[in-house]
DNA sequence: AGTTATACCTAGCATTACTAGGCTTAAGGA
DNA sequence: TCCTTAAGCCTAGTAATGCTAGGTATAACT
């Protein structure tokens, strides 16, 4: 359904999900469903290597955690450049949005 | 501005910006970016391709056209398969500009 | 013992927009 | 006349990025 529309918009997906909390990837693609409405249904080969690109460039940081029970966890959180990352993709979402809205003449 | 969060939805401001006109890839370009008020101003490189695309698709018909002044001109109109894909694709971006917005808190 | 759900990973692929060039014709200024 | 600028079209190659399809491991449930 959500073809690759994505593309270019995945980061700050990754970012705001995560957010103030620390989830490990499986979390975050049933994050990221729940959050959407269903509209986003990712697979691992997306997440995973993008949360690795994201750490690579120093947006996230990550863990190993060991739970009481099941198996070791990696878990991101968001660095200080990732919260001001966070803040300009928000901001790039809304002016990119206004203009797609403008030229499809829709949502006013 | 718009380095390329465009990709995925190009084909939908193309679609969109021709409507029920008749215009050539100059004229395109001048109208996304008055449309999108100035949000969008996209390179040749990027329109050109995308136009040979969609008629190779179905979706657009191409014409040369000679005006009075001038050189020649190829001006692209929407297939009734165009028109289709328009009302799909304007659905399309809805639901998942819905989907950004929840996932990012935006918008309401 | 076998299946399912959780949890992580990667190589390779396909798509797609952009960069950077090139070509032609007409108009306007020096 | 010559030169520059704008209008107008095009393509080869590149880079980015999300997805497909595969693999591995652990725990819980049947």
């Amino acid at each position: 359904m959500s073809a690759e529309m994505l593309k270019g918009h995945l980061d700050a997906v990754l970012l705001a999900t995560i957010g103030d909390d620390a989830l490990h990837g499986y979390a975050i693609i049933e994050a990221i469903r729940a959050r959407s409405g269903g509209h986003f249904d990712l697979p691992e080969g997306t997440i995973y290597p993008a949360l690795h690109r994201l750490e690579l460039a120093g947006l996230l940081a990550s863990r190993w955690v060991q739970p009481d029970g099941g198996r070791k966890r990696r878990v991101y959180s968001l660095t200080d450049s990732g919260r001001r990352s966070l803040v300009e993709r928000r901001a790039g979402w809304q002016s990119f949005a206004t203009g797609i809205d403008r030229v499809l003449g829709a949502r006013a």
